[in-house]
DNA sequence: CCTTACTTTTGAACACGTTCGAAAGAGAGG
DNA sequence: CCTCTCTTTCGAACGTGTTCAAAAGTAAGG
């Protein structure tokens, strides 16, 4: 990243400004049906200024995304605080997740779309995205953790990143779904948590050994360059 | 869709011709380095021309998609014909898949970008792509059918359309794969490939059940509204 | 205070996707 | 041929994301 633009506490002041118009803006009348020029004199700067202090228009929304996601840890916490069955844990993870982004979610859209290309900075498995990316793992690990669920020795270390790859997914989902009340989202979260647990669990037996090598080989594939 | 633009013999020769030298502008300087300006002198047209044939820029690599796929359907029919082991056929279709854009990889791109919005008429999801999906659908109904592989009844009428969506995943991590020959994307989809059929395969036995029926409940509550 | 170096702000300018009203072309009917 | 209608082509104009050189503000050192 290249030096942090706003170090007096009037920059502060005026980049947070732009951030929460631009906000307000977003949900009131769409990410897209906003213009930088808009942003700006929500904020009362020149146009110019929303870039001093942002790359690009997403950029603006993956702020908004990462101070979320910093303000989520207490969420999670108490999430994993509350049970040791991991069903409830993950469970817990992923709706406070969508709690925080419930009043923007089409917003997230633009962060998607961006985040498509992996060339892109936003991209959500690129270098630049790394921090967040690796603090929501650990989150997984730590719910995998004291949890009621034994996990063979193979797969631990695989585990908590297909576990924040899972919640990717969902969250794709959660964007996309236009059902009432993102239902549709919610009920496949249901299930497929209980087909996730229920295939860890199974995964253990004796009998699952060879399934278990399989799925192993497939994670090992992917990671090696 | 709107009427049809290109009905004389001309017309349709226009209409190629923007085609043919924006794939060969696309191809040669990359698909954001060009500009629609670009793409109609190219082709010795006004830069309104080409939005008399293309939608949009993206609209472009969309005719491009939707004319490799109808091309595709011989290479599809030759995978199936070739053998009647699952692995093989499936793996056959993925080859002809990646084989048909080899040279565009990055062009998927800008689809991909544009489909994540669902509200975009591009995306994979939407109505206006009804037709290659069914159409790719249905070429996975072909390969099932025939095979060595038994499916379960209950299974069967989702399987089809679940190897559709593995092999968008397929193809979106190719599109992002940048090891040399997309080496990760061929060992994942001999590994994934593997694990997919070994699991279809054990799902028919009884004591698979539970598992098979959780599965299930994950597909049926993703379909309805 | 004045100078100097640095941060912040400005707003015009640029690039490019897209739109649109008008012109040109191409038959069909008389 | 002329006229009328429909298709095709044109290119200027528009909107918006983004850049950039210059101006304004700020703080420290003399």
């Amino acid at each position: 990243m290249t030096t942090e633009r706003g170090q007096t506490a009037k920059a502060e002041e005026t980049r947070g400004r732009i951030l929460d118009g631009a906000l307000r803006l977003f949900r009131e009348h769409g990410f897209a049906e906003t213009t930088m020029r808009d942003v700006a004199s929500e904020a009362g700067v020149a146009t110019g200024a929303a870039y001093y202090y942002y790359r690009s228009k997403e950029d603006l929304v993956m702020a908004f995304y990462l101070r979320s996601d910093k303000e989520a840890g207490e969420a999670f916490a108490k999430a994993i605080a509350s049970s040791k069955d991991i069903k409830k844990r993950i469970r817990g993870i992923i709706d406070a997740k969508f709690a925080q982004f419930a009043e923007h979610r089409s917003l997230l859209t633009a962060l998607l779309k961006a985040g498509v290309d992996p060339r892109d900075p936003l991209s959500p498995f690129g270098p630049e995205t790394k921090e967040v990316r690796d603090d929501n793992i650990a989150w997984y690990a730590r719910a995998i953790e004291g949890s009621d669920l034994t996990v063979p020795k193979d797969v631990a270390p695989y585990l908590p990143r297909m576990l924040w790859l899972y919640h990717m997914g969902l969250i794709y989902f959660w964007i996309i779904d236009e059902s009432p009340g993102q239902r549709r989202t919610q009920r496949l979260v249901d299930t497929s948590l209980d087909l996730l647990v229920q295939l860890l669990r199974v995964s253990s037996l004796p009998l699952m050994g060879p399934l278990r090598k399989r799925a192993l080989k497939v994670l090992r594939a992917v990671e090696e360059e």
